[in-house]
DNA sequence: TAAACATATGAACATATATTCATGTGATAA
DNA sequence: TTATCACATGAATATATGTTCATATGTTTA
């Protein structure tokens, strides 16, 4: 964990400008944040999970529905409903046999707009 | 290509709700806008790209300020710099030997600070 | 011109991840 | 109770991706 403790000398890597490095070291959030953050974005990250957040921005549905309007298999749309669920993005409710996943996040559609808007841009 | 055109049968997946399929797949974007939005979720779902970003908005830097900053190599930044830039997201101007990056972009601060709102919440 | 420096980049390697396959679980209906 | 249906999940596999290593490129300086 620590042996690269070193690192400025054994990676030869020099610092030029030592005041902006300073500077913007001490203006840096905690570490944990770059996890959860990056951990965040990979979530949407994937086509797969883009197109069943897409679409339960229309409607809550089952996974059986999901499945077959983006040609997936069950397993497949379960599988990344289980990473958009652990990632608290979605919340789901049980009715007999069959399970209505919908969005569970108010920014979800804020971020992916924000993204939309830089994707569209030029 | 198309090999899977007919897989609502050979995936064995049966549609439950027909109408909510079909009015939900008539209100998708099209197929592109899906990679187009992945891909750009991508560059911030990697912690080094999320660090350099954080760096960024602090300041304009050189790459080997980045890589004393976060304790990685040169080349590990030089390739995350890549990517960062084929998104659009950093632009760069050269000074002599040393190559200075920055932000390139008004969306990607309020892309981050609506996926910190996500990941601060509860 | 040669040497040194900052950066870029291709190949190799290790790890992460998305899908498939097989099977398990929970609920309903015959 | 047994069969069937909708869904969940573990293991295996194939692919994607981040870092390292070696080296190339471009610039400055001796």
């Amino acid at each position: 964990m620590d042996r690269n403790s070193d690192c400025i000398e054994s990676c030869s890597v020099n610092v030029i400008h030592e005041d902006v490095v300073n500077k913007v070291k001490s203006g840096m959030p905690d570490e944990e944040l770059f996890y959860d953050l990056s951990d965040l974005f990979k979530v949407f990250g994937d086509t797969s999970r883009i197109k069943i957040i897409y679409a339960l921005f229309e409607s809550e549905m089952c996974v059986c529905d999901l499945a077959a309007l983006f040609n997936m298999s069950q397993s497949a749309v379960s599988h990344q409903l289980r990473v958009l669920k652990q990632a608290r993005l979605v919340k789901y409710r049980r009715d007999g046999k069959v399970v209505y996943y919908s969005l569970d996040d108010e920014h979800v559609k804020e971020i992916l707009d924000k993204g939309l808007a830089h994707v569209e841009e030029k």
